[in-house]
DNA sequence: GGAAACGCGATTGTATCCAATGTGTCGATA
DNA sequence: TATCGACACATTGGATACAATCGCGTTTCC
């Protein structure tokens, strides 16, 4: 079997890629919770080996998307509505609190950023209303952006982690892509207020305003 | 020492036992921050081939135990004294939280064990008070242990998990170790009233306890 | 004498081969 | 016919061989 080495970027590691190509799969549905991954079947479509077919499994193992039962196979991991709920209690642990550290602590670039990536948000939405199409993928980016970089100007690094790691993992149902259209709207609203708070240092502001905005997601959830 | 291929557990894969055993070290301080780990030293002493060894250290940088930089090496990761503090904050946040779960919800068998593992803290710290030799470990595993089911009985195990990777990097620098003895005996005082507290429901009391103590062991940290 | 280029050794990244083990199928037997 | 067991196959786990690359010392050129 001639092995095509597609030779992408010079100085990146299969392993990295195929870590991130497999990530985005799962992430945007197209690989299903459940669904089975072996070695040799990805290999042959990245064009390598099983080794960093394998380097990469156990990163993505290790980070919870998916699951490795010995000697029998990897699966993208299934998660329960309860989990899913219990990740969105936790984020709103972590993010209220990293919004009001933000509102101490930010710095004028974090505010001007933030608002950046609101206006281009909201932008999107004014275009696209319907949300046909892929834009609810650009939303959805904008969206994660718009919280990394909360949780950056909260100026902890292990809350930063900690939290995008499950914001990472909860968008495995693809939050956006089940909101209504009068939901992306609130989502949008509630954004501007959290600038507000964060802009004035309104710390219980900032705080209440974040868990109030993911508790609110988490019921907008449709399974 | 030879490490003549002791496979203790069957149907253990070698790559956990070296995973085990590599992030036992770095806890344990024998691997000191900073330190170097090549692949083939590893293998030597394991008597394995590098290929387990690969996997396990991809486990132990997703889980943020060793730093690797392509094609130049792995270190074990140093955290600023800025970071363990950091870390602390947040686990004061995740389990404060979990331990008013815990007090609403817990089951009897819950309880029981917090008691049991209590018990026994106490007697591992009344008969050696003066802590010179390995009875620090044992307090620490049991500490491990006392924390760990407070989380389980929050009954969410996404905040579990999260608590546990923190625990974890976190004693990297071996909490009991730098704790006096009034100052080990304190937190058995507060381990106590915890139970108390989870026993007798008191929610608020639990959150708040549980803060403090954590928030109090931060404070104790002697770099 | 200093700086840049070259080459060598050390170490990681990838490929491939072999071993171990779980899974499913097919058949024998009660 | 249902159940148990054995055997073949699929798939992962580990070992080994090879390639690529980085660090660093040496050498050479200006």
């Amino acid at each position: 079997m001639a092995r095509t080495r597609s030779n992408a970027k010079p100085g990146l590691r299969t392993a990295d890629r195929v870590y991130e190509e497999i990530r985005r799969e799962i992430l945007s549905g197209r690989l299903q919770p459940g669904e089975r991954i072996t070695e040799e079947l990805m290999a042959e479509r990245f064009g390598a080996s099983r080794t960093p077919i394998r380097s990469a499994m156990v990163r993505l193992e290790s980070d919870g998307f998916v699951e490795t039962t010995p000697r029998s196979g990897t699966t993208v991991k299934q998660r329960s509505p309860r989990d899913i709920a219990d990740i969105y209690d936790v984020r709103a642990l972590l993010e209220s609190a990293a919004a009001g550290l933000a509102a101490q602590t930010r710095s004028a670039a974090d505010l001007r950023e933030l608002v950046r990536v609101q206006t281009e948000m909201e932008e999107c939405f004014a275009r696209h209303p319907s949300s046909g199409g892929g834009e609810i993928e650009d939303l959805s980016r904008l969206n994660k952006a718009f919280h990394h970089r909360i949780l950056e100007a909260s100026g902890n690094t292990t809350l930063a982690d900690s939290a995008v790691r499950l914001m990472d993992i909860g968008f495995l149902i693809n939050t956006y892509a089940s909101f209504s259209q009068e939901e992306i709207a609130r989502s949008l609203d509630e954004h501007r207020k959290l600038i507000v708070a964060i802009e004035t240092r309104d710390v219980h502001w900032a705080e209440a305003m974040m868990r109030a905005h993911i508790l609110g997601a988490r019921n907008s959830l449709r399974p």
